[in-house]
DNA sequence: GCCAACGTTGGC
DNA sequence: GCCAACGTTGGC
């Protein structure tokens, strides 16, 4: 099963909205790499949503793709901030996929979270600052997922000592990785 | 195919 | 809102 980052900017679209509308087409990608990581997406494979250019950035919760890539009508769109006159309905060039809200995290991993992951320092997230479709190694997004349910590194170290003791028991000898010691956004 | 100019992303 | 980093474009 491949795991997926996606950016999101949460002023255009945040996580929250998502909840709201349950699913989402994610146009408005136009980046040939981003694009091709969409169409390797399948049905079912999970997907990180990060919140960038915000007050508080970082990984606030999960979804998942809900339909794997077709063409981005956005993109012959005259009318579309997204338009692109290389795009037609004959010959496409960009594609989007769907995404479906999973859940919000009980906290955001924020960037400095990640950035204190050591499973995650190799992320394609820190080499490769302006894509906004990233895959994830297994190891990555499991660090995520794990981190999640920790108390957050400052401030509420109270809260939910005991969801995460329960995570570190479900997670124990698995070797994941530790907690912390673009309408839409320009995708 | 090089690379300077340009436009955009995204952290701060 | 600033601006460095970086992906893309287009002249040569």
């Amino acid at each position: 099963m491949r795991h997926w980052l996606m950016k999101t900017e949460p002023s255009v679209f945040s996580l929250d909205d998502l909840r709201r509308k349950g699913r989402e087409g994610w146009d408005g990608v136009r980046n040939y790499e981003a694009r091709n990581s969409m169409r390797a997406m399948r049905v079912g494979d999970p997907v990180l949503i990060y919140h960038s250019n915000a007050e508080t950035i970082g990984v606030a919760g999960l979804a998942e793709i809900s339909r794997e890539a077709q063409p981005d009508a956005t993109a012959w769109d005259p009318a579309n901030e997204h338009f692109d006159p290389r795009s037609t309905p004959e010959r496409p060039l960009w594609d989007q996929v769907e995404v479906a809200f999973v859940r919000a995290f009980p906290r955001l991993v924020t960037r400095e979270d990640l950035q204190g992951i050591p499973a995650f320092s190799a992320s394609l997230l820190w080499k490769r600052s302006r894509l906004s479709v990233i895959p994830l190694t297994d190891a990555e997004f499991a660090a995520v997922l794990f981190a999640a349910e920790l108390p957050a590194a400052d401030g509420d170290q109270r809260a939910r000592p005991e969801r995460a003791a329960a995570v570190r028991i479900r997670s124990s000898g698995q070797g994941s990785g530790r907690g912390p010691s673009p309408k839409r956004a320009s995708r």
